[in-house]
DNA sequence: GTCTATAAGGGGATAGAC
DNA sequence: GTCTATCCCCTTATAGAC
């Protein structure tokens, strides 16, 4: 369809790329404003886009912040497959600790920009987006319990969710604290707890 | 102002209830549709209060919001005094975390009240009641933190913003994945957790 | 104190010119 | 493909009758 090259030859990669670039805007300013406080206005305005032609390319709102979850997805993959380069589980999953803490003044501001997404977009009742923000959540749990099934451990699952939502839990809380050294000390102690898992004994909690 | 009791002679309880139904209602329908998505009309007719008549209770719709906030930070202090009431600070956090799980159904389906509200909140500008969903978080951090002081516990602060981050990220993905187990398999984990503390070796994290 | 009618403003979406 | 003008609905908030 409207994909981004070698459509025509006269329509130029322009069209592809103003899609793109409402892709990575919508993603942005919903993270920052929230999904109902952001108009298509904002939307174009930091896409650089005419505002009524964001309509060609996306026929809705909804279609759009659809594309932001798109974007939210690819962008971990980036990660995760940066990560699969290390030959170690446990220093893939250290790294991804260490991306979250890197990201620490962007949580502190603006929560994780997945897990703000899907708290808003459980309450919309319409649209089943609240589905597809919970399968990106997936991909990332999917990732992590591999990693825990690699290094041998009990109930890799379990331990993929602990994981997760000590990083949901910790987003959450420097946001609402405004508070980045929490990305920090809570970083610290996930490091702490990584390095004393033992697929001997079965350690069985979030920390 | 127009508190519940005590006023007039001739106005009788009537305003106090109308106000104190309009802030429960505020507190229930907001964690279910989110501040955004609900109208002064929602309120107004699940608290049985015809809709121009909010307006002599609540100046402006962020008062009702503010009301909420005031609302969950009374259920929180419930429980938490009736939890001071058992002897084991241990046993009070074990308690904690049981009122957690007991709200697993409500978790999956809307997520947490106040962690979900303190989302939402960060995202409008305006008001400053972001700041005021932090404070009702840092009540139950300070109490938790007071629980793991008593323990001997080190670095009980690091240990609240653990105990709480993970219940908060819990529910956050048993929320996004509508999957109430996790609430269930987390608690577990969790009280593990807590029951391996020990005074003498310091274990660093989350789990 | 209670309630109705309505003003005022904003935002999503469309029609159609270029 | 690109952009402008505009329709229409929804929501907050107020004015003022009862």
């Amino acid at each position: 369809m409207t994909d981004s090259k070698g459509s025509g030859a006269g329509s130029r990669a322009t069209a592809g790329s103003k899609r793109q670039r409402l892709m990575t805007a919508t993603a942005q300013v919903v993270h920052r404003q929230g999904v109902e406080r952001t108009t298509i206005a904002d939307i174009a305005r930091a896409a650089d886009v005419p505002v009524g032609n964001v309509y060609y390319y996306f026929k809705t709102k909804d279609e759009l912040v659809a594309a932001a979850l798109t974007e939210h997805a690819r962008q971990l993959s980036t990660l995760t497959d940066r990560l699969d380069a290390l030959p170690d589980p446990r220093d893939r999953l250290k790294g991804l600790v260490a991306a979250w803490v890197g990201q620490r003044d962007v949580a502190a501001r603006y929560g994780c920009p997945t897990g703000t997404l899907a708290v808003e977009l459980d309450k919309r009742a319409e649209g089943g987006l609240d589905v597809e923000a919970g399968k990106v959540i997936r991909l990332l749990l999917d990732w992590v319990e591999r990693q825990f099934g690699a290094l041998g451990l009990p109930d890799p699952a379990g331990l993929a969710l602990t994981l997760v939502g000590a990083y949901q839990g910790m987003s959450l809380l420097s946001n609402a604290l405004r508070d980045p050294g929490v990305m920090t000390s809570q970083g610290d102690r996930l490091l702490a707890w990584l390095d004393s898992l033992d697929a001997a004994s079965a350690v069985s909690h979030p920390g």
